[in-house]
DNA sequence: CAATCCATGCAACAAATGTTTCATGGTCGA
DNA sequence: TCGACCATGAAACATTTGTTGCATGGATTG
């Protein structure tokens, strides 16, 4: 038998599943859903839980090419190590190349962005959000890369704001939009370098409306954040790789929906069950199996 | 002797350690250090790689109030499971209100979403990344909150491969596209709970036409990740809050993206110098200044 | 200086672990 | 229908686990 080309054992466990007994199946899966209990916990606790004999569990592990449950074991916990122990990150920045030089990239990233997080100033996000639960109306501008979190945080804020949050140039061009704006209304901006013209020219906009204005951005001397009410900031460059990483900003927008939500109380929460409720009717999404 | 708060077990570890015998606080710091391992490897092992005595660690359990070595790493073990909440939550949890209850909210959230970011693994992503440079075209399907990840991922990618990558249902309604499907192309497909019938549909679909399947979700036994190539999995209900996080799949992404780029060498390089100077040439971005 | 205490390593212990073997029951093909 | 085969559970196996008792050696105290 041609042995496949080696990868995480999660993976092997998975395509392998099939072609299995239906008793191994059930445990494979078992160990599958419940991978860190597999790692920590004894063969017999598990089967216990599983509702399985021990036996089959040295079987499944055979099955799947190792020699028995403890080498299966081991590679899930090799496989679960936290990213900043890597086993092979020491070993692998010395060679930038080969296999493990991915492996490396992808864990260095991970452990940048995961640090940059907790540098993100809590407070102004609160603050952020209060002027948000008092606006009369929330607009959110974001292009390119930034329009994701744009889109998030405006499909976030509809869940409990329907009627009252849109992005701009959502209906039509953006300079309709950027006459629009209100005072008592609330703006945000997302961007970091380079900015884009068109970003500016939304924060521009607002400041001669008189409407609040929070930006999202890489830095204080970015131009939307310049005479923002409102300026939250996270780590762009933090984490290596080409691209400016936009998981300080998307933790950002998530923790911003959440407390303008929860300082929307029961009136929110009463809006995001209805339109749950909506969603479920029209059955988008598939129902949970037991 | 009154009992301090129950806490981590790590900070209970950390705060008894200066009162302890030499070679207890040797050991008590190679466990702060090496948690992971302490909670996974065996008694024996540790200390053979501590250069310690493996009783010391019995020891060491017992002089910080555990019964027993057995139940120190039980503890570690209950403290490192993921998706559970923040170590701190409970904390914030009993006092609900007041001014600062926002920004615990968010510190919290913060600091889960960090902690989530580590957990992460990385062999998978690095594999998948492989699988997109083999791949002759990449597609790209998410769906509500999830759209704003897909699209993240096809703005990055488009970046230096811009004939090959496209989001599902860009130029029509999503039907044409999953008949669209080839061999040796690659599907991505983003979805956590509760999964759209569309991103089933897309699998689905992948699946018929044997094109390869890259999972973004937040579990292995989520319907579109049954039978996927790839399965890169985060944390989305990690985080406090009450919307699922998408910061791991950002993450996720964006690794992704980085790897795919590097592995595509100079051409990747040059695509995307010559995408970068088309777009500075349009003026989209505002000139850096200093 | 002597008596004591305590930290420490070693070795033996019982318990628990992963593995293997064997008997059983079911399924498929001839 | 019979035979071969395989999946499956129960029990016995050798190994490894966490623990504890004991001897040693250095530090402390009177």
């Amino acid at each position: 038998m041609v042995e496949p080309a080696k990868s995480s054992p999660l993976s092997e466990l998975r395509i392998a599943l099939p072609s299995l007994p239906m008793r191994l199946q059930e445990v494979g899966r078992f160990v599958a859903a419940n991978d860190y209990d597999a790692t920590t916990r004894s063969m017999r606790d598990l089967a216990a839980e599983a509702g399985a004999d021990p036996a089959a569990f040295t079987r499944l592990a055979k099955a799947i090419g190792y020699s028995g449950w403890e080498e299966l074991r081991a590679a899930l916990t090799e496989a679960r190590r936290p990213s900043q122990t890597a086993p092979f990150s020491g070993r692998a920045k010395g060679r930038r190349h080969g296999p493990n030089a991915d492996v490396a990239l992808v864990i260095d990233k991970l452990q940048a962005e995961a640090a940059g997080l907790r540098r993100i100033p809590a407070q102004p996000i609160a603050e952020a959000a209060r002027a948000l639960h008092d606006a009369k109306r929330i607009w959110i501008a974001g292009y390119r890369s930034c329009r994701s979190v744009a889109e998030l945080l405006n499909y976030e804020l509809r869940l409990f704001r329907p009627e009252q949050v849109q992005l701009v140039g959502a209906s039509g061009p953006d300079d309709l939009d950027l006459g629009a704006f209100r005072p008592g209304e609330a703006v945000i901006v997302v961007g970091f370098l380079p900015y884009t013209h068109a970003s500016v020219r939304v924060a521009q906009a607002v400041y001669r409306t008189g409407a609040t204005l929070v930006a999202i951005a890489d830095s204080l001397s970015a131009p939307m954040a310049e005479g923002a009410d409102h300026v939250l900031l996270f780590e762009a460059a933090s984490s290596p790789g080409f691209f400016p990483s936009l998981t300080g900003a998307i933790a950002i927008a998530q923790s911003l929906a959440a407390v303008t939500f929860s300082l929307g109380g029961v009136a929110a929460k009463k809006r995001l069950e209805s339109t749950e409720a909506r969603l479920a009717a029209a059955s988008t999404y598939v129902p949970e199996k037991g």
